[in-house]
DNA sequence: GATTCATATTCCTTTGCAGGTATATGTTTC
DNA sequence: GAAACATATACCTGCAAAGGAATATGAATC
């Protein structure tokens, strides 16, 4: 994967948040509109375009869509990805989604159990 | 310094490139011209966005402006630059460039040996 | 099968560069 | 101090991409 590309994912607030999140696992759109307080084309047009270069899978799952980090990140994906992971627990907005992130896998089922069980139901 | 920048920073081609060499020590404008090939203007443009935003320091020598690395950057700079190092590593241009910046540096008297003892000369 | 829910896409407007040309500024040299 | 050199700035054009509003798609539910 080239390294411009991955910058060009990187530089924008919103995408950052997305990917911060990701690190922890996968999630679906409603859970990021739910994290980030941001409107639903905004996330949707952000994960497409993450998408599109190949930063994140999707996968679907009855009527959700699940994000989440590529299996097999190439080196430079991955180098890149660990230094914000490592950078962004120094910034207040993802430490506060990461907060909010643990308080919505508590009130929705995990996305990961949800994937195993193929239990449904509302999401957010 | 904010993470954001940082990437806004580095989601251009010549802006990597530029940082590249600077990761091998200070430079001047014609030297980056002589290595990326590219118009005078386009690098002083780069330079100027880097340096507007704390990516690099500029100091006047005689006519020549050397650019450097700032002396003490932040954890997320310096995180950033370690991971740009290691993944330019892998490609192409960028080793073009430091193959080029060899050759320069043996051309040309060094930045640093300028500085200390203020030998001149015509640069490029 | 109509409705609701979850998400994507289209269309539009605005904005931030990127790149080029021309010109200005500051420095050295003669 | 005029000319040559090194670099920066102003101005213009084009384009990608961000954000919002409205609409489309596709799945689940009743």
């Amino acid at each position: 994967m080239e390294l411009l590309k991955i910058y060009e994912c990187l530089c924008d607030r919103t995408r950052l948040r997305l990917l911060n999140l990701l690190s922890h696992g996968p999630l679906c759109v409603c859970h990021f509109q739910e994290i980030l307080g941001e409107p639903q084309v905004k996330i949707s047009k952000h994960l497409a375009y993450l998408r599109a270069r190949g930063l994140v899978d999707v996968e679907r799952q009855g009527s959700w869509m699940i994000y989440e980090l590529p299996f097999k990140p190439s080196r430079e994906l991955r180098a890149n990805l660990a230094c914000l992971q490592d950078c962004a627990a120094e910034e207040a907005v993802f430490r506060r989604d990461l907060a909010r992130l643990r308080k919505v896998d508590l009130a929705c089922a995990p996305v990961a159990a949800v994937r195993r069980t193929g239990a449904r139901g509302r999401c957010c």
